[in-house]
RNA sequence: AGGCACGUACGUCAAUGGUAGACGGCUUCCCUUACAAGGAAGAGGUUGGGGGUUCGAGUCCCUCCGUGCCUACCA
């Protein structure tokens, strides 16, 4: 067999996810066990516009590993893909497209237009789904979901439907964030708040019938065109007899009163504030409480309307700014203008500034849906939230403090909001336009033009994916999923509507788990974006090092905030080299070997090796799948790592060495080989969900038959659907022998190294043991430790004669290791080489005798620590005795 | 403005209140017949500062310093 001495990632990733999904062993069909127990993820379905970038790739890695556990546990796993429609977004990619050729939306009219962003999603929309297969993710394609297709579509507005029925949902005239750029309302959750250096205006409203006036200060001077009222605190004793006043306000010539409320913070600016109830969300509350007009000065465009005045009208926001602010200068009612920090609400998707105007939208009222979410969090606890601090937290505080969901948005690419109306007004809503005609005795009707957050389709997802309203068979076995994987940033956005809307849909909560990933940071701990070009691809990375090593990196940062480092990636790579080359080492001599998993658990005396690799491996096997479980991914990683590299390839394979590469054929070496491969085998199956692709690669190049869990039994056999291992029974006796060896071992090792022995020299290894079990296990590992410390011979006993030019280290439980180098000692170096180690001992003893000496700890601390560190003490003691002893020797 | 996290080796990160670890990097030696993307052996820490609780603190409490994040209607 020829393979090449560096694994090639590009050529193992080409070759096997094609096969995987056409053989179906990525859908939940392919499990025959009836009885099988269910694992289901719905995927946070990424934009249709969107390509993969670290925090998908994260995201999906955690799945992936999360899923191939379940599904190689014998689960029946669904991992279900698919993908939103991202109604900004989308049609403002499309707009853009469409401007390159001269044309606007308008042009098309809304039909074409909507065929157009169809025709663009079909050719390039599926740029994240590419993408996905290459990161390995085993989802089920043929469940693969569009937030807009018609299914989807339909829970949609079978959703709308019940909550208008209900009273939940209702079209109403009020205050709202609007983008004037992307001409749409927005949620709250749409508007980012940015701090920006800005100037505080101090204006002078003159006071009817008096030579007084009031000085109010404002960031956006250019609303006072829109002032129905002034406001002050009706504590605020300076402003007592501004009880009855009117105000004259200036540029107007409008009368506007006084009002007084609690709103109003007396220690702020003057404690005076002007009232623009059309154009700022608190001055539209105040507005409704005092019944003040509502002046429209802004528009849609953010210019000003003819209300603002006929040198006003038409000007954009700023130009009013400016002039209205030269206006007071003139009239000398300008009093000061002041440097201001203050923070601005901008649109997420263009950054523009937000204009708060009052518009007729459609809200669903949020107060009994929360209380769905928050009754489940405090009577079940669910969906219980990993890592628990600090976002169970988070998410009840913000449920608690929830308000009304603005659905609406002046988009054309979305759902359709159903509700139609006549000639008369009279708004119908239903689940189709043939329903509305017959609820309203007319086919004379008009839809609302408006389309729904994309959010409202995304809070169905759970179950709208799975066939509801249907009561499909899916529904009934995937649902509630199992977990949640996901950012932080969508909590609110997205999990806790998820929440609400299972709950009050379907009858039960989502999912069980939610799992919030950390945050993959720059090198210099920014977020990465866009904006910032800051931002690592995934695509490089897996160029560059391997699907594999990328996604054993990612599951290592859970839900951790991780500053990227590509070192890391790198040494992942070489672990995926390692793990080929050892691989490699056991296909060489695979002749007459063959992959039999029951040497694991028979009964069968065995060379310590032996035993010690099968308890390793069963106890590795056995932390691993209670890591998984826990989601400790970082926890997992390591394992495995230290596994592999430690335990099967720096001492495993170089124990079974000299059987496994012995010239003589025959039942001893074939049985050698057989053990070697099948702890491989296992191994590979321990890797397979964080490196599916080397892994798979390696395990179809391993010779003979390979079971598959019997859930899996007759289909094409691949790594994928072999028996991921439970673990099983650890072998304590054989732990702490092979230790033993290993401490021998590492000794002679540092001689040679301290001494400055080149390997290459042949030196003598005598070992004085006291204890007979283990002077049974240094005799019969002698050839194992005459080639790991390159010595022409070892020598065990009970008592050994070494020269006085020897270089010793003790060893635990009563014996020491000496290795003859004439000519090489310096007496006095060689005592204070033992000098320094005996230091190093007794420093700790100290520190553990003062601790042990404390008649408090010895009281109260329990009583196995006390006897720990007793027998610490022992142990340490007896170490530097029995250095003492070799250092007297060297006298 | 409030709230919440975080601060551990040169870097990135771990550590149910019980002797502070891993990987990379670094130093020395070695192309030993799976792998130099490798092997062997090392060096490196008053766990941001200070105080407290405890027999015992990286871990719990207080405080200061530093860094992030979220929420908010101060015009």
């Amino acid at each position: 067999m020829d393979i090449p001495k560096q694994y090639d990632p590009r050529q193992a990733e080409q070759h096997h996810y094609d096969r995987w999904e056409k053989s179906g062993a990525f859908a939940p069909e392919i499990n025959k066990d009836p009885n099988a127990e269910v694992f289901t993820i719905v995927i946070p379905p990424p934009n249709v516009t969107g390509s993969l970038h670290m925090g998908h790739a994260l995201q999906h890695t955690l799945m992936d590993v999360m899923t191939r556990h379940k599904r190689m546990s014998g689960f029946r796993t669904l991992w279900l893909p698919g993908v939103d429609h991202a109604g900004i977004s989308t049609q403002l990619m499309v707009s853009r497209a469409l401007k390159k050729e001269g044309k606007s939306r308008h042009d098309l009219g809304r039909e074409k237009f909507v065929e157009r962003v169809w025709t663009w999603k079909h050719e390039s929309g599926n740029q994240i789904t590419v993408q996905m297969r290459r990161e390995g993710a085993s989802v089920d394609w043929s469940r693969e979901k569009f937030t807009m297709e018609e299914d989807l579509s339909r829970a949609v507005r079978e959703v709308f439907v019940r909550l208008y029925e209900e009273g939940w949902i209702y079209r109403g005239n009020r205050i709202v964030n609007w983008c004037p750029t992307d001409q749409t309302v927005l949620s709250d959750l749409e508007v980012e708040k940015l701090p920006q250096s800005g100037k505080l205006y101090y204006l002078q409203y003159p006071i009817k019938n008096s030579d007084r006036h009031v000085t109010v200060a404002t960031t956006r001077p250019e609303t006072m065109l829109g002032d129905t009222a002034v406001a002050v605190n009706p504590k605020d004793e300076r402003y007592a007899d501004l009880k009855g006043q009117t105000i004259l306000l200036p540029l107007t010539k409008r009368e506007i009163p006084v009002v007084f409320d609690e709103y109003v913070d007396p220690d702020f600016g003057t404690g005076v504030v002007k009232i623009t109830p059309a154009h700022d969300p608190n001055d539209y509350e105040l507005g409704l409480r005092h019944n003040l007009d509502q002046v429209v000065v802004i528009d849609p465009q953010a210019k000003m309307t003819p209300e603002a005045g006929a040198a006003f009208a038409g000007m954009d926001r700023y130009q009013a700014r400016d002039k209205v602010i030269e206006e007071f200068e003139r009239l000398d009612l300008l009093e000061k203008i002041v440097d201001y920090e203050f923070s601005i609400s901008k649109c997420e998707r263009c950054k523009t500034v937000i204009e708060p105007l009052i518009s007729e939208q459609w809200f669903m009222k949020m107060d009994q849906l929360r209380d769905l979410a928050l009754d489940l969090m405090s009577k079940e606890r669910k969906p219980r939230f990993v890592p628990e601090t600090p976002y169970e937290k988070i998410y009840t505080n913000w449920l608690e403090n929830l308000r009304d969901w603005t659905i609406s948005r002046q988009l054309w690419w979305g759902h359709q909001i159903p509700a139609w109306y006549t000639k008369t007004g009279e708004v119908i809503v239903a689940r189709s336009e043939e329903e509305a005609r017959e609820q309203a005795g007319t086919a004379e009707l008009v839809q609302d033009q408006d389309v729904l957050d994309t959010w409202f389709s995304s809070a169905l997802w759970p179950f709208s994916t799975l066939g509801w309203p249907n009561e499909t068979e899916d529904l009934k076995t995937f649902y509630p999923t199992s977990v949640l994987v996901t950012a932080r940033d969508i909590i609110f956005l997205w999990v806790s509507r998820m929440v609400m809307t299972g709950m009050k849909f379907v009858g039960k909560e989502p999912f069980e788990d939610v799992f919030i990933t950390g945050t993959i940071l720059d090198p210099q701990g920014q977020r990465m974006s866009k904006t910032k070009m800051n931002g690592v691809d995934p695509l490089d990375v897996f160029d560059k090092f391997g699907v594999d090593a990328t996604r054993l990196t990612l599951a290592q940062v859970g839900s951790t905030d991780t500053r990227w480092n590509e070192k890391q990636v790198e040494s992942y790579r070489n672990f995926a080299n390692k793990i080929w080359n050892a691989a490699r080492f056991c296909l060489l001599y695979a002749d007459g070997a063959e992959i039999k998993p029951q040497i694991l658990t028979e009964n069968k005396e065995l060379a310590l090796h032996d035993r010690w690799i099968i308890s390793r491996l069963n106890k590795t096997a056995r932390d691993i799948n209670a890591a998984l479980n826990a989601y400790e991914f970082h926890a997992a990683v390591q394992m495995l790592y230290h596994f592999f590299w430690d335990d099967f390839c720096d001492w495993y394979i170089e124990l079974s060495k000299s059987d496994v590469t012995s010239d003589k054929a025959g039942p001893h070496r074939d049985e050698a080989r057989s053990r070697l491969l099948t702890v491989l085998e296992q191994a590979l199956r321990l890797l397979h969900p964080f490196m599916p692709y080397i892994t798979e690669e390696l395990w179809q190049r391993l010779p003979g038959d390979k079971e598959l869990h019997p859930a899996y039994a007759g289909a094409e056999p691949t790594i994928m659907l072999a028996a991921f291992p439970q673990g099983g029974p650890v072998d304590e006796e054989a732990e702490s022998e092979m230790d033993k060896v290993i401490e021998l071992i590492s000794a002679v090792r540092n001689i040679r190294s301290e001494l400055n022995v080149s390997p290459s020299q042949n030196i003598s290894v005598l070992v004085e043991m006291q204890n007979s079990r283990l002077r049974e296990a240094f005799a019969s590992n002698v050839n194992q430790i005459q080639r790991l410390t390159r010595a022409s011979e070892v020598v065990v006993s009970d008592h050994v004669n070494a020269p006085k030019a020897s270089a010793k280290a003790v060893l635990s439980s009563n014996g020491y290791v000496a290795v003859p180098l004439a000519g090489l000692i310096d007496f006095d170096d060689e005592t204070k080489r033992l000098k320094r180690k005996k230091e190093k001992l007794e420093s700790e003893a100290t520190k553990l005798q003062s601790q042990l000496a404390n008649p408090d700890f010895a009281q109260r601390a329990p009583a196995e620590k006390v006897q720990q560190t007793q027998s610490r003490i022992n142990e340490v003691q007896l170490h530097i005795k029995a250095l003492d002893q070799l250092i007297e020797n060297l006298q």
